[in-house]
RNA sequence: CGGGGCGUAGCCCAGCUUGGUAGGGCGCUUGGUUCGGGACCAAGAGGUCGCAAGUUCAAAUCUUGUCGCCCCGACCA
């Protein structure tokens, strides 16, 4: 990436740890030095800092358009939930309870029932939806929440996997088996869409085997990315409950026939994990590179010798003059250019503008992409459209990019010792067919490391048997070691 | 929960083996010179050496315990 990030002596920025040689190290140098997040007093969870938290709320503010395009409306439910709630669905409980967090003082006083920090709130939409759901004319019922909840998880990493993150969570009861089903195809085709269209991160969507569908789902789809370094990361998933909840709810209507039934219900999230995934997809080691749609600073415009006079007076309204279509600030802080220009790529900003006293007097100014580090002079006079020209190039490369190594680390295998080979010699995601049994998952994970990533809806036949017993297969799976 | 590593100034670390006045670099503050790829000079501020016991005339250093963090595995979004 021609010289960007290189220092004086041609030597890349100390900072960050070189992306071949420690993928892990590499990772939690850029969100430090991107100024991402920080590391709380509470282990496992994590700071958002500013810079961080913006790109969340950029995610934020385009999917939630979405929801509200497609007919949902936000609602706000409780943090906690009481433990007998909780309790309701068992399977669902089963699948939660090992890493729920509990209350159970209030003040001074011993709680008379137990309260969990909520780590999904099923339990809540459903025991309020039991309550206002009674005529087939209250159906559908298309409700989502912007939250946090809290998992304790063992091993935690920024973004990745934290004690408490935060998500959005779908939450859907329909008339209809085929409703809801429509709706949790609708919900996932969402979730990919915003992947390509917004993170510019390619997914392969499918559904999830019995054994890695959620806890009390009838079918789970997910959407499934591949990160820098070859690991699947799961990105969004979209649950069918078909009506087991509303079995253990009582969620009942009165049908057009005047019947009594009850509803079909779906879940959908998606959590801040994703800037975890736009850091390993896109980034690179001069450290974060963000797609334009998800950046806080899409142009930062460093002025050269600042002291001199009309250079900060030239920046200043050059922003003023791109801020309504792009967001763009100028870096008016007292380092030296050079200082300027490592700290911005290492923040991701897409386009740096540069403008000193020779460019001022050409009308003109210097303009780098942060994905190619290639360096032009633009005109003063066209700037905008050049510059919305150059963010939208650079959205539509970083998919690009990121689809081409996806592709070139997506294989085919047919023997577990040949997808073993393949995973140890350059990770990534592996096609091969499965018979549909847990036990050969099972073991295709203990021997190669990689579980099933997701049963794809684009089906090919690599075989006619299963990778791994070599009985007749039932259907081509997408395998990964995962985060 | 297993295996490894690390806790000394805001950050990165030296000092510990062989106990004896708390160190360096970066950052920060002030003044000046600089400014197209992490500038330089000068002067300053900043520490109960993770915590707790123990050994000792004396502990960052030795002993024991404890807490926390990071990495790698098993589980998860």
């Amino acid at each position: 990436m021609a010289d960007a990030g290189k220092a004086k002596d041609g030597s890349l920025v100390k900072e960050i740890t070189n992306m071949d040689e420690d993928f892990a190290q590499w990772y939690t140098d850029v969100v430090k030095k991107a100024d991402l997040a920080d590391y709380s007093e509470i282990g496992g969870c994590i700071i958002f800092r500013p810079y961080g938290y913006a790109i969340w709320e950029l995610i934020q503010k385009q999917m939630d358009q979405v929801f509200k395009d497609t007919g949902h409306e936000n609602v706000y439910m409780p943090l906690m939930i009481s433990e007998s709630l909780l309790q309701k669905e068992k399977d669902h409980v089963a699948g939660f309870a090992p890493e729920v967090a509990w209350v159970t003082m209030g003040g001074h006083e011993k709680l008379p029932e137990k309260l969990c920090i909520r780590p999904t709130s099923e339990t809540l939409f459903c025991s309020h939806y039991a309550k206002i759901i009674q005529s087939y004319r209250d159906l559908p019922k298309l409700y989502n929440q912007w939250c946090s909840v809290v998992r304790w998880e063992k091993t935690t990493r920024p973004f990745l996997r934290t004690r408490e993150f935060l998500w959005q969570e779908g939450h859907t009861a329909h008339a209809t088996a085929q409703e809801a089903q429509e709706e949790t195809i609708r919900m996932l085709n969402v979730y990919a869409d915003f992947c390509e269209n917004v993170l510019a991160i390619p997914v392969i969507k499918g559904q999830k085997t019995e054994s890695e569908k959620f806890a009390g789902a009838e079918r789970t789809y997910t959407i499934e990315s591949l990160m820098h370094d070859g690991q699947a990361l799961q990105s969004g998933t979209s649950h069918n409950f078909g009506d087991g909840f509303a079995k253990a709810f009582g969620i009942q209507y009165t049908d057009a026939s005047n019947k009594l039934q009850y509803v079909h219900q779906t879940s959908w999230g998606f959590t801040t994990r994703m800037i975890g995934g736009l850091i390993m997809v896109h980034g690179d080691n001069s450290g974060l590179v963000l797609p334009p749609m998800v950046a806080p600073v899409q142009v930062i415009i460093v002025p050269i010798a600042s002291h001199k006079e009309g250079v900060l007076e030239k920046a200043r309204e050059i922003k003023s003059s791109l801020s309504k279509t792009i967001r763009v600030k100028v870096d008016e802080s007292d380092k030296k250019p050079g200082w300027k220009f490592s700290e911005h790529e290492m923040k991701g900003v897409p386009i740096r503008l540069e403008i000193g006293p020779k460019d001022i007097e050409k009308n003109q100014c210097v303009i780098v992409r942060r994905d190619t580090g290639e360096k032009v002079t633009l005109s003063l006079d066209s700037l905008e459209t050049d510059l919305e020209k150059a963010l939208k190039d650079i959205q539509s490369n970083l998919l690009e990019k990121a689809r081409t190594h996806r592709d070139s680390r997506t294989c085919s295998a047919t023997s577990l010792e040949e997808m073993g080979s393949i995973l140890n010699a350059k990770p990534g995601f592996i096609k091969a067919m499965w018979c549909g049994s847990p036990e050969c998952e099972d073991k295709v994970k203990e021997v190669t490391g990689a579980s099933s990533r997701c049963i794809p809806f684009e089906q090919e036949n690599i075989s006619d048997v299963c990778v791994c017993c070599g009985k007749k297969a039932e259907s081509m799976v997408f395998w990964g070691r995962a985060y």
